[in-house]
DNA sequence: AAATGTCGCAACCGCTCTTAC
DNA sequence: AGTAAGAGCGGTTGCGACATT
């Protein structure tokens, strides 16, 4: 686009691993003259490759500003919850962790959070067979659940279920979430907490105008619901904008039948009070989310 | 120490979308 | 309006590193 026919490269192109000369060249030049047409900056910045995997480099590898290295557990829940609501819309998912590039979050979830994903639905499935998820990694990859109109997540009861019944270690939660043990700080319910969130600007701006909700299923009676969100608020807020030190090796039982007892404070409270977003802690989750409490109790 | 298996990541491929002509 | 070319995206592959036997 905006490239005349007569810049075309020369067939005859380089493949495989670029070389730091190569890299070199091409970050030189895009720095000094950006990138109006792809197809031209290989032949100008002489190198022997296609604008193709020029433009491919430069976006994944050399862009001024990209985040290299592990995934945090804030990128990683982000990446879930977007995964849940996009389904595979890696360049979207993308567009909320500032830094990351399409390609990488998509060879991170192929190579662990599918894993996980698909784990955490067996062990679902074992312990409470009823619960239904769209989520399945097979449903993801086919069709998103932004089609559907209801999200489902597993309810706290259900997780508290499996906190119970953890003994198997290959189940703990922990594990299933790649989560630190044995006295390390561990986030799993933020990855709860996290889909709560609603995307109104994703896809367009569609999530919330077009009804879809997150369901917390199954888990608690009515009068319980909304102490569901608090305690989940309360122990985000309470914990640096994770559960923390509370949850050891999966969720500490004593814990979870504190805060099932009944309701310690408002959701609102938190939201108005003490200031949620400053609260939470980091890159911030949701920094490019517009917080929605979307939640239905069924 | 060598052979084999597994995993993770970089990069390519093919398709669709967008835009200029 | 039709066509061609470039850009962008998601799926897939190939290879190197590391682990296991």
């Amino acid at each position: 686009m905006g490239c005349k026919s007569s810049e075309k490269p020369k067939p005859k192109h380089k493949k495989g691993l670029w070389s730091p000369e190569e890299d070199q060249r091409l970050r030189n030049y895009v720095l000094k003259h950006g990138h109006p047409c792809w197809s031209s900056v290989p032949i100008n910045a002489g190198l022997q490759r296609n604008g193709k995997s020029c433009r491919l480099r430069w976006i994944n590898y050399l862009r001024p500003g990209l985040k290299r290295g592990t995934f945090t557990m804030q990128e990683e829940e982000t990446i879930l919850t977007l995964h849940r609501m996009l389904g595979n819309k890696w360049s979207q998912i993308a567009l909320h962790l500032p830094g990351r590039t399409d390609n990488e979050i998509k060879n991170y979830w192929h190579s662990h959070l599918k894993k996980k994903v698909a784990k955490l639905e067996e062990m679902e499935a074992h312990t409470k067979p009823e619960y239904t998820t769209t989520s399945t990694s097979e449903n993801m990859d086919s069709s998103p659940s932004s089609n559907n109109p209801t999200i489902l997540i597993p309810s706290f009861e259900s997780l508290h279920q499996m906190g119970k019944s953890s003994t198997d270690t290959d189940h703990s939660i922990s594990q299933v979430f790649g989560l630190p043990q044995e006295g390390h700080k561990s986030s799993l319910p933020k990855l709860l907490f996290a889909e709560w969130l609603s995307l109104e600007d994703v896809n367009g701006g569609g999530f919330a105008s077009s009804g879809e909700q997150v369901v917390i299923r199954d888990g608690f009676n009515q009068q319980n619901s909304s102490f569901v969100q608090d305690s989940f608020m309360h122990g985000y807020l309470l914990n640096d904008g994770g559960f923390g030190g509370e949850f050891h090796d999966g969720i500490n039982n004593d814990y979870i039948d504190e805060m099932l007892s009944g309701p310690r404070f408002k959701f609102e409270d938190q939201i108005s009070g003490i200031g949620f977003a400053d609260s939470v802690s980091g890159d911030d989750l949701c920094s490019d989310l517009n917080m929605k409490n979307h939640v239905m109790y069924i």
